[in-house]
DNA sequence: TCAATAAATGAACGTTCGGTCAAATATAGG
DNA sequence: CCTATATTTGACCGAACGTTCATTTATTGA
């Protein structure tokens, strides 16, 4: 017994595909309208294949939600170590995400889904360890913006309403990038988003 | 029979209760998880009832979107036509969402489950009519932004961009006041909100 | 080749849901 | 008060769902 046999790295294997099935169907209807039935489809496996792998439902949702968070947090701890000026690290902040949603976007169809679902009181250990993830997330941005703000680089505005305008921009635009213009990639749009968010859309006045 | 019995009268209220509280249920479940026996007893009234005043699900939901998009819109056209400037139409704009979403934020709630669903390809008549509305509202603020363009009030960027920028900061501050600060009024956000539309978070560069 | 083990299947179960309907109740007009 | 009509009820239906499990199929090691 290898600490690899074929069966184990076949097992893994399935393991992985049911869970892009899974992604798939969770982005297209929600973890509410989603059904066990269409992500076995979906990974070509039976119904019952699927209670190997995972306890049910919530456990497949759960360990996407897990995996792809801790992945993001991964990488803004790498954004936030990688310059020591801030306008250039909220730049690499919005590459990343930018990049990170165009890679996977069903991930963020899933996480546009569930979002609203933070702000209602709930008993689901889920949505709760889903509503921590989103605040400190959102802490860590807000970190960048207090350095910003300390560095003076940025105006003397709450770090967390800094934060929440700029994860707006970031999220709006991806939204847009789904719903309509999907073509060219959206990382093009990092330039616009780093002048709103910076410079802002009015002419300055010549006061 | 008088233009107005007490009956008709009775009927009409029973179908606002009834909304009030299917509105509730969608805003705190979403449309897939939410159920008509949860609707009927918030409304205090038997699953039986609801099929009085509503053909079903759908149709209860579909109302509900329905009457506040248009009065959303109606609220638009005065905005549209509030001034000559730019900025202050702009400011109107910004006001008016704040003030529609504060005084109704389960409707917030409701178009924030239900938007990422835009995105997806569906036969349903109910999500057409949604993604077609959203665009053509989008559509408006778009116009507003063209004005301020070529008014010379807003920098050379293509409205669209725009105005995905601006509403994705007006959604963020929304989603942050529901999720976190709920006590103080959202109206208060608008100036931050302009602030960071118009001149950016950034202090302007000295080059 | 053959038993032992692991994995996959799909029928079946209990539950929940949207929707229906005959019966019960309330109202209105005469 | 009584009958016709409108409204409300809750038991009920069929379909769909998440989950379980006895059975079948495939793989392993000897």
């Amino acid at each position: 017994m290898a600490a690899e046999t074929r069966r184990a790295r076949e097992k893994a294997m399935h393991r992985r595909e049911i869970l892009e099935a899974a992604k798939r169907v969770f982005a297209k209807k929600g973890f509410a309208a989603a059904t066990i039935d269409e992500i076995a489809q979906e990974a070509e496996f039976s119904k019952g294949a699927m209670y190997g792998y995972f306890e049910g439902k919530e456990d497949l949702f759960f360990t996407l939600i897990q995996e792809k968070s801790d992945d993001i947090e991964g990488r803004f701890m790498e954004v936030a170590e990688s310059s020591r000026d801030p306008e250039t690290k909220i730049g690499n902040l919005v590459e990343m995400y930018l990049s990170f949603f165009e890679e996977d976007r069903d991930f963020f169809q899933i996480i546009a889904f569930e979002h609203p679902r933070l702000g209602v009181k709930t008993h689901s250990r889920l949505a709760e360890n889903m509503k921590e993830r989103y605040i400190r997330n959102l802490g860590l941005i807000e970190k960048v913006m207090q350095e910003g703000v300390s560095a003076g680089a940025l105006k003397e505005i709450e770090p967390r309403l800094l934060a929440t305008g700029l994860v707006g921009i970031i999220h709006a635009f991806t939204a847009q990038w789904i719903l309509i213009d999907g073509k060219k990639p959206l990382t093009e749009r990092k330039p616009v988003i780093l002048e709103l968010f910076l410079d802002g859309a009015g002419v300055a006045a010549v006061t």
